[in-house]
Parts: structure tokens; sequence; C-alpha cells
RNA sequence: GGAGAGGUGGCUGAGCGGUCGAAAGCGGCGGUCUUGAAAACCGUUGAGGGUUUAUCCCCUCCCAGGGUUCGAAUCCCUGCCUCUCCGCCA
């Protein structure tokens, strides 16, 4: 969520951000809206203000004993006229609550200008392609004789589903160990272990409520549930409502957590293959920073997830999103993408954003800055680091050999109990 | 699932429906004293919002949402959460 004050007093500065994600702000329908609410607002006070006046001067006519009728009949239509206003300022203020909750974060001055993905700005490349003297397979057709069955996964749920039995099971395992660890012990960061069903008022925190229900698996009971489309969502909510202490900054979680997403408008895409599940594990990164550390926070981060590409020896490039591209409540997102030879190209296996307080507005998420002495609002970040079943798909594809054989990476092999090749 | 108790400021913990945003203690901050520190003493110390250059002033918040009332932390209803006991269970 914006701040509305920025929106009071520097209108033109938002209107002006907006239009670089191609959002058209109403403005004259936001301030008739707005001078609506100051003038209720006002009026609704100044009656709270005789009420409370009133009220107690009944209690000191009655305490000294003396008649209160006249000064009840005073306050008579009081009540009815303090209600209809209170309920006219509620109504205002869900309104120009749904129209800024609706609007995406300002852009970082960093963003470059475009529509889609072909115009984000590949940033680094790191690793080298590797070449084949053989017609390199995908992972599906990888996958057949090693236990990767997507017709089991649909059997059992739908498609977007699979069933890892034997060796790739224990590899994904394997990765997912290996990112936890290195995180864990060379990053510093806190393992969490978190609930993968959240409420409402967690994914309202985070920015996939209200506006993106429909990607989200929602659960029929009472309160209502979602599965968790990444673990940023209960990890970061881990602050929601919390004052946070000076000396206790940054934060810094991992998690590992299945995440679910229903991929809703994704029909016809990626539908080979485990690249777009609508269950998939993944192991995310989140920090919770000072305002002005976050820039370094996110190049941090990101680092920490190219970390584990580079121990697993998996070429790839770390793009940044253009102004088209980069998510709702982010500033500004770094992609890295991982090759894939079955594909014979680049897709995406970690984004990492800086959300700055977009997030801790929605959250209430603050800590106390001992320069003003004030509770203030956090900022916060986060990254995959990485996505398992890609980085399975990338292991898979970069490591296969001539005979549909895969070697295991070195980084991998203490987790698999030195086992070097699935054949 | 059944029975009971309870949710108040950073923490502990008071609070007959009426000067209660809330006693007291602890903690924090400032000061006096001290070579310094401790102790003691004095003062101060919640969050959000409106108006304002700022001060002032005003409004809201005692788990959440409704209700009763001129007036609710206090009474009523609903929900959520915590604790104790019984049952069940991994």
């Amino acid at each position: 969520m914006l701040d509305p004050r920025l929106l009071r007093t520097e209108l033109d500065f938002v209107v002006q951000q907006l239009t670089r994600r191609g959002i058209r702000f109403d403005r004259e329908h936001y301030l008739a809206l707005e001078s609506k609410r100051k003038a209720i607002q006002v009026t609704t006070q100044e009656l709270q203000n005789t009420r409370n006046s009133r009220s107690k001067a009944i209690g000191q006519a009655k305490a000294r004993g003396e008649d209160i009728q006249p000064l009840l009949n005073e306050v008579e239509n009081l009540g009815d006229a303090l209600k209809q206003a209170e309920t006219e300022l509620n109504q205002i203020q869900a309104e120009i609550n749904a129209m800024l909750e609706a609007l995406p974060n300002i852009l970082d001055e960093t963003v470059p200008a475009g529509k889609s993905e072909d115009d984000n700005t590949e940033i680094s490349r790191w690793g080298e392609i590797p070449t084949f003297d053989f017609e390199p397979k995908d992972h599906v057709d990888l996958g057949e004789s090693k236990g990767m069955d997507f017709e089991l996964g649909a059997k059992i749920a739908s498609a977007r589903f699979v069933v890892l039995k034997g060796p790739l099971a224990s590899l994904q395992r394997a990765i997912i160990q290996l990112m936890l660890n290195t995180h864990i012990n060379e990053h510093g960061y806190q393992e969490t272990y978190v609930p993968l069903l959240a409420n409402a008022d967690s994914l309202y925190g985070t920015g996939q409520l209200p506006k993106f229900e429909e990607d989200l698996f929602k659960v029929e009971h009472d309160p209502t549930f979602y599965l968790i489309p990444t673990a940023e969502v209960p990890v970061t909510n881990i602050v929601r409502n919390v004052i946070i202490n000076n000396e206790d900054m940054p934060l810094k979680f991992v998690a590992h957590t299945p995440c679910f997403r229903s991929e809703a408008g994704a029909y016809g895409r990626d539908v080979r293959g485990m690249i777009r599940q609508h269950q998939f594990e993944k192991v995310e990164l989140v920090q919770i920073v000072r305002p002005e550390d976050s820039a370094q926070a996110h190049e941090e981060l990101t680092q920490h997830a190219e970390n584990i590409l580079q121990k697993l020896k998996l070429p790839y490039r770390k793009v940044l999103l253009c102004a088209g591209d980069t998510g709702f409540s982010s500033t500004k997102t770094y992609d890295l993408e991982v090759w894939l030879p079955g594909q014979g190209k680049y897709r995406e296996i970690s984004s990492c954003s800086n959300f700055k307080d977009f997030q801790a507005r929605r959250m209430k998420a603050r800590w106390r800055n001992p320069e003003t002495g004030k509770p203030e609002l956090v900022h916060t970040l986060n990254g995959s680091g990485l996505a398992a079943g890609r980085t399975l798909i990338a292991v898979m594809e970069n490591y296969q050999n001539a005979d549909g054989s895969i070697t295991i990476p070195e980084a991998l092999r203490p987790y698999m109990g030195g086992m070097e090749t699935i054949g």
C-alpha cells in the first residue's frame, strides 16, 4: 500500500510514477473522495467532541446531585447525527482504501522502462553454457525412466502435479538441504518452519489479497485459509503488527516450503514437465531491514541466491525486470534465469525483490528508530534461494550424459550418500 | 469433542457504567548526588489519525467485530486466542 499522505501531498508525483507501470490514475475521482472525506471527518470529530464533553458534564452534574434532565434533552438527537456521520465516514474511507490498495508500489528509479519480459535488462551472465556431442534431452525425457511420473500426478490430483520416486526424489531433497545449509551457515539466515495455510490478513499483508485471489488455492473452512503461494507469505508476516527493537535488526529468515499456485490464466503455458506446477518446493529468503539498508540488502540477498547456482555450477544470467514486468508489491526485482539445455534458453529460477515499506505498511511492521524514538515502517525483501523443482530440472538437463544418465553435481553428493550418477 | 478460567501500556498487574489513555510495581529515558558507578531521590515514558509552519487543540484505540447507554476498559452478543482438567490422537 502506498502512503496515503504521499498521495495527498505529492499527487502529481504518484500519478506520474504509476504511468511508468502503464496505470492511469483517476485523479479527479480521488480528489473528490478526499475532499469529501476531509469534510465528513471534521464533522464527525466535532460531533464526537460534543458528545464527550456533554457526557462528562452529565456525569459531573450527577455527582453534585443536580437534575440532569435538561442536559439529557440537549443531547437528544446527538446520537443519531453522530451515528450517521460515522457511517458516512466509514463508507468514504472504505472507498478510498479500496482505491489505494489496488495501486501497485512505486518503482525504484533504476528500473528500466518496458512492457514485458522482452524489455528486461540483462545485468550479468555466469558459467559456461554446456555443449553436448549429442542431442540434449529435456527433463521429461530424462526423467521418464528415473521415477519422474506426470501420469501418476494427474491420477492422484490433476495435471500440473508430479510424482517423484527414487533417486530423483532424493536429489530434490538434497538440493533443498544444500540450499538451507548454505543460507543458514554461510549467509546468516535463521531457519524457520511455518504454516502452509495462511489467513486472509496474512495474504493481505504481503499483497496477494485482495487483488490476486484467483492465483491462490482457497480452502473451504471457517475462517478462510489459503494455501501459501510462497513462503514469503507466512515468513514475512512474522513481523506483522510488531515493533522490532533496533538492535534486533536486520532479521533474516530462510524457510523451505511447498508452494501452491492455481496458475489461473496460464492455460497452455509450460504444460510440459515440471516447469509450472500447482505444487512445487522452494527455499525462500526473507529480510526485514532498516529503510536505509534495503538497497544494499537487496544486492546481498540476490547474491545469496546466486551463490547456490554457483555451487551447483549451473550457468545463469541475472536480469533486472522492467517496469511492466515488476510485480505489484515490488519496487525493484532481479530475476535469476538458469540455462535449460532442453529448451535452449534461460528460465526463471529465482526472483529477488525489494518491497521497501509497501508490505510493511499493510502489515504494520515497524522498528523503533533510535534517532527519532518513534516506530517507523521497516523495509521488507525476499527472494527465492532457489525454486527447488526448477533447480532439479536444471541439474538434470545440464548434467545429462549421452547414455541418458545424470551426473550428480559434487556439491550435492554429500547429501546423496556419495552417489555420483543417476542412471 | 466436553468442563472451567482468562485476554488491560515494553513486562507484571489494579481498575463501583461517569474528570480512565487507564493505579501500582518493574523496565527504559533525563536529572540530582558521586572521582566514576551503584544505591537513594526527583521527573519523564503507549500507538494511530485530523487541524497546524510549529505549538495548541481535537478524535480513535484497554484481543477483534457488533449492541445497550447521554456516557463502556467496565454491561450484553458473536468470533479469535491463551491457560487448566477430561476424552481422543501423531
